[in-house]
DNA sequence: TCGTACTTTTCACTGAGTGAAACTGCACTT
DNA sequence: AAGTGCAGTTTCACTCAGTGAAAAGTACGA
């Protein structure tokens, strides 16, 4: 890019970053609550001078990351949404994954999730959802929290004790940080222990409504842990300890469709009696 | 960005670029027999000098829009595709179209498809498929052509004047040309008006497999075609005819939740008995 | 040990990018 | 009809962010 211009500084943080940086900070405006962000707004969240903003804006939609519709507004453009779709971990996890999902779905017409883990947040990659199934909190393309979710407390617990320490020392981004000094870090801790050994997350919610999640992680071709999957039903409908071995079923065909060679031996006999899984009021 | 640097012109297209244009072009290398790619790829199908693409590379990869893999070698990232999911004419028309498409599978069980158009292509927005029905061709996410497909076929009715003498006239970008000349421009703009005055397009493939598709446009609130919706079934299976009120129906329930209020008067009487649909062998 | 191929760092040079200010066009008010 | 305000766009002199060849580092196989 180019010096800071004529100008001097007029944004502590912004001047010296680089073009680049600037463009995707233009492309990270766009929310579910924006969708669709005139030239003005784009300058004054983006906090780049207008001009700027205005030139970059041109070259996006030029290629077609962005549209522009009638009334001057930028949306984000079907080249960009084209691009995105070749994303292992979005839609490629969602093409291996949408069979077993589906199986899920007919067996127990009930919301179906797949989430993979950016940051310090879950990003719902698909949802199968019955128009009858109780109301559903999250958006295809949205983000979940890590701690409170079935999916985020799976993604959490084989995410690697770095980030537990992370998560449970500064708040998770965007929400309510947990306490004053980090309040219940032991009580997480001790859920994400349960939820590691026993192979699956079960959280109750009241909150929408009464839901009970089941959650279990599926593996990569590398082993780690590369989504998770759950099974979202209305509390008392079906008992969780019979939703379990559905939910581990599939994910386990999906881990192997992904390339995970299971671990041989016992786990089998281990993990089965150790049926106490995690849970977690509201 | 800066100058051409010390060196001279090494490639005579490129050295005049915008950095933000050269680091779309890194992005736009990727498709799908190319979801993984090193520096060395990058730097040379996008004609930038290893250093400069490394550079850019890490911009994308800090940012998000690309992730790196343990071999070093870049894809696509969730950030991405969770932007680009705020896309209207991606995931928007997507979730509103959605339930409908879902019912138009339920009750055939064949594949359920919807693309919009972008340039001189149709982009497959989404696909719902039973196990059991025909092959498919096309992947959500990736392009089919106007000319021959039902969908694009509907696209290109309506999408004026002005594309089709661009694509009557030119190539229509990847993929064979129709002929030396422009061979069946004539055959093709009759078939494109009976679409247009029919509200459907009707194309018979042999070439997977023996199939029949049958397409209508959807409308915005804007009252242009923003999206086509088709469904395909085996040959003989199932009459055509039969399954064009079902696609239609679904098409307009779609662009009435889209906010299109749709053209009052007689023109159910005229289309309804026209039903000799545009047809194509192949 | 050497060879090859890929990745990363370095560095002197320079034009691509900058942003304040001016201008245009539109909507709404006086 | 003249005035006000704001979003969008263009202009332009300045300069530092970006450049790419070359060198150094790294990984793997013969």
């Amino acid at each position: 890019m180019a010096g800071a211009g004529r100008g001097a500084p007029k944004d502590p943080d912004l001047p010296g970053q680089p073009v680049l940086v600037r463009a995707l900070t233009l492309l990270g405006q766009f929310s579910e609550q924006r969708r669709a962000l005139n030239l003005s707004e784009m300058s004054r969240l983006s906090g780049l001078a207008p001009a700027t903003a205005l030139r970059l804006l041109r070259h996006l939609t030029e290629w077609g990351a962005l549209e522009r519709l009638e009334d001057g507004r930028y949306v984000v453009g079907v080249r960009l949404w084209e691009i995105a779709s070749l994303s292992p971990r979005g839609h490629g996890v969602r093409e291996i994954a949408l069979p077993y999902l589906e199986d899920l779905y007919e067996v127990t017409r009930h919301h179906v999730l797949l989430s993979v883990r950016e940051g310090r947040e879950a990003v719902l990659i698909d949802r199968l959802s019955s128009r009858t199934a109780t109301e559903v909190a999250y958006r295809v393309g949205g983000r979940m929290p890590l701690r409170t979710t079935a999916v985020g407390q799976v993604l959490l617990a084989y995410g690697g004790a770095e980030l537990q320490d992370e998560l449970l020392a500064g708040g998770d981004g965007p929400g309510p940080a947990p306490g004053p000094g980090g309040a219940d870090s032991a009580g997480l801790r001790a859920v994400l222990a349960d939820v590691k050994q026993a192979g699956v997350a079960v959280v109750r919610r009241t909150h929408p409504s009464r839901t009970v999640s089941v959650a279990a992680p599926i593996h990569g071709a590398g082993g780690g842990v590369v989504a998770a999957l759950s099974i979202v039903v209305p509390d008392e409908e079906v008992p969780a300890h019979e939703l379990v071995p559905l939910v581990r079923a599939a994910a386990r065909a999906i881990s192997r469709n992904l390339g995970h060679r299971a671990k041989a031996s016992g786990a089998w006999r281990h993990v089965q009696p150790q049926d106490s899984s995690a849970s977690q009021g509201d």
